[in-house]
DNA sequence: ATCAGATGTATCAGAAGTTGATATATTGAT
DNA sequence: ATCAATATATCAACTTCTGATACATCTGAT
């Protein structure tokens, strides 16, 4: 069930986050997400996939196939092929635009939750 | 043209933090939100209103219909009616819960943003 | 007086985004 | 052999968003 509870600017900041910290294939970044986060975001091959595709379109990132190695077997193909990916100069300076844009945004939400007076914010209905 | 960039739980946060502040009619949350934000968040009659609709359903919010006086008549309907929203308790629960997921998501997104690095967050990239 | 623009509420169809289900194929554990 | 995990990918159905439209009144400008 991926739940992401993200919107779809806030879901390539953190895709092009983990990215960012070093080069990785389409299962692992799900996984890293769902790491990192505790459970809390799951992308799903539904969301991750065309996600990928659309940074791999907009060429935010480059891939390559590569054929992962038989653990036992002396030699060759395993059947199982990872796709990689890795952030271009590109996808660089569009990860430092979506950070700008979060903060931003979070700076403008702040705003609207102090109007609301402190009294909104610790309440007994915050409860679990 | 009605841009908000905000996903509807974090719209629903803003249009609950202006009436935690003072109750108001729909048009005036438009305006409200449209100041605060200095333009960046324009919640049009398309968005606006079916959030409204939903939150009375919801009883966050409760309403009434007020017949606006006319200026310079001695008496009554000017022919334009305001319908009026204040929040109830459930909608003061609701908003702190909003509040408290709203700072969840921020804190998680914030732990990315930092795997990334110190490169990522501020990059040539960035400007305008 | 007329006209444009703001005020004020509301709906709808099309666009965009999201997700559960499904498909295929291999590996490793029971 | 069967099940879960690994690994990639698509699709139809669903929800959500938004531009356009509708209607009626008021205000200020021409």
């Amino acid at each position: 069930m991926p739940r992401s509870d993200l919107k779809s600017d806030q879901t390539e900041l953190v895709v092009l986050s983990v990215l960012a910290a070093e080069p990785l294939y389409g299962y692992a970044i799900g996984k890293r997400v769902a790491e990192m986060s505790a459970g809390a975001l799951k992308l799903g091959p539904s969301r991750l996939y065309p996600l990928l595709s659309k940074l791999e379109q907009s060429k935010l990132v480059t891939t390559s196939w590569e054929e992962v190695k038989a653990a036992n077997a002396d030699a060759g193909s395993d059947g199982r092929r990872r796709k990689w990916y890795r952030l271009t100069a590109k996808g660089t300076q569009r990860l430092a635009q979506r950070i700008e844009q979060h903060r931003r945004q979070m700076s403008l939400i702040e705003r609207f939750i102090e109007t609301a007076g402190p009294d909104a914010v610790s309440v007994e209905g915050a409860a679990s």
